[in-house]
DNA sequence: TTAAGTTGACTTGTCAGACCAGTCGTGCTA
DNA sequence: TAGCACGACTGGTCTGACAAGTCAACTTAA
């Protein structure tokens, strides 16, 4: 009753019990002593080892599912995702929403980060980095966009997903892992948001792009920073003409920030 | 049973819940149903009005409360916060500490970040900002960091106080909300974080820092794009050594992410 | 009249135990 | 051997009870 961790046994019986649990456990998870993609106890052997009420450790649970750390299926237990990326993708698109972001901003921000993070990745990109990259500017040209509404949703859906590990790749080789991180969650915002939306423009538009990516590709593997630098600041003004007009604000998709 | 929002009544009856009756509370914060700072219905009423159990409702309401949209307190109620960046901190906080951040890596985007903000704040800022600005700038310098280690995090609290504020003020008078969000959010994570457990510098180290915030502010009253952004960037140079060694790792704080 | 204290009607927090609902492996049966 | 039924797990939901905190209205004493 009101002790947690066993020996630990805080005596002061007043104060959010699941926010201890899932304290203790999410402490457990960064020390790895469940590390990502084990099995996490079920909710009966964490009330047994805590010593309170079912309810008590289910909220703690939903607390660290809430931010993407577990996740329970039904008949089966919860895994550990150890997911940091996708919560802030969450909050952000959130605190976007709420501010009434434009596109443009978003993507005047991405002009700012981006240039100067694919001129570091020039330099400091490895061959394997670079080798991937060449893979991935290539695999732009073979999406076609033709067809139906629906033909041209998964088009999109499988460009997206590789301009996603595109920029990426290139925020990470830029050794600023901060950058990454950001512009990893930037591009996220983009595509789980403002792209769901867009209407489907001239198929043209596509191929330009992916011109732009092996030139950035290109220049990366030559390690020029400044072309490559030239070749971003490029993309980038294409890409907010591609999926987004200037004025269209950041739509919330509900369903996903739950 | 199983039958949410009454009249809309999801017959689909395998499928989380609380996630859906919190879905559905979340679109009535948005839509200002429930306007920040007002009360939150109680549980009981919650139960009555979507015909489910109060666990599931408790659940509910948690997952809003993890996200810091709601502030439940014991005996009281839940009141609506609609705090949309504090949840980015948190998580972002996350990320970083899992990414293994070095202060140095934070400090280099907002040296791409800040300077650029700040010529575009010297341009748009209305003439209120640029007071508010400037008042904020003098009161640093009435800071004193003399005294025993307590006294030193006092002061070093009131400055970082005052610091958020500086930077969240020029990030808005830039115009560009996005930038506005990444920077409050950014110097939300150095105050939350790294600046915790930061060592006591000179004291003389921080009245330079003041000097800074002076200049800063009077380019931007001057509406000096150019010396504005020199400013900054001397500033956030300064402030990396001021709060932290450049490999310093950010620590967490497990305690306020939950 | 005013100040302090008590009571009661709220609120959220925790507990216990029951049952429903999926999942998966075991072992029986055809 | 292929397929099915069962049982032993898992999480999901419901119920009703009580503890614990808060606040306002009401009483009581100065």
């Amino acid at each position: 009753m009101g002790c947690v961790m066993g020996f630990l046994c805080v005596t002061k019986h007043s104060d959010a019990l699941p926010a201890q649990i899932a304290q203790s456990l999410l402490q457990r998870i960064i020390s790895e002593e469940f590390p990502p993609g084990a099995m996490f106890p079920s909710e009966r052997d964490l009330q047994d080892e805590y010593h309170v009420s079912r309810s008590v450790v289910r909220e703690a649970i939903k607390l660290l599912a809430s931010r993407k750390l577990l996740s329970v299926s039904h008949g089966q237990g919860a895994v550990v995702t150890s997911n940091f990326n996708e919560p802030v993708v969450d909050a952000l698109l959130m605190a976007f929403h709420r501010a009434q972001i434009r596109a443009e901003d978003i993507f005047a921000v991405r002009a700012l980060l981006e240039p100067h993070c694919v001129a570091l990745a020039a330099q400091h990109a490895t061959l394997q980095q670079v080798r991937r990259l060449e893979e991935l500017a290539q695999s732009f040209e073979v999406i076609t966009f033709e067809g139906n509404d629906e033909a041209f949703r998964r088009s999109l859906m499988k460009w997206g997903k590789l301009d996603n590990e595109f920029h990426q790749l290139l925020a990470e080789a830029s050794q600023n892992a901060v950058n990454g991180i950001l512009i990893t969650v930037i591009v996220g915002v983009v595509w789980n948001s403002i792209s769901a939306k867009m209407p489907a423009p001239p198929p043209d538009r596509f191929a330009v792009a992916a011109q732009q990516h092996l030139a950035i590709a290109r220049a990366v593997a030559q390690q020029d920073s400044e072309a490559a630098r030239r070749a971003m600041v490029e993309h980038i003004e294409t890409s907010l003409h591609n999926i987004a007009s200037p004025n269209d604000r950041v739509p919330i998709r509900i369903e996903t920030f739950i």
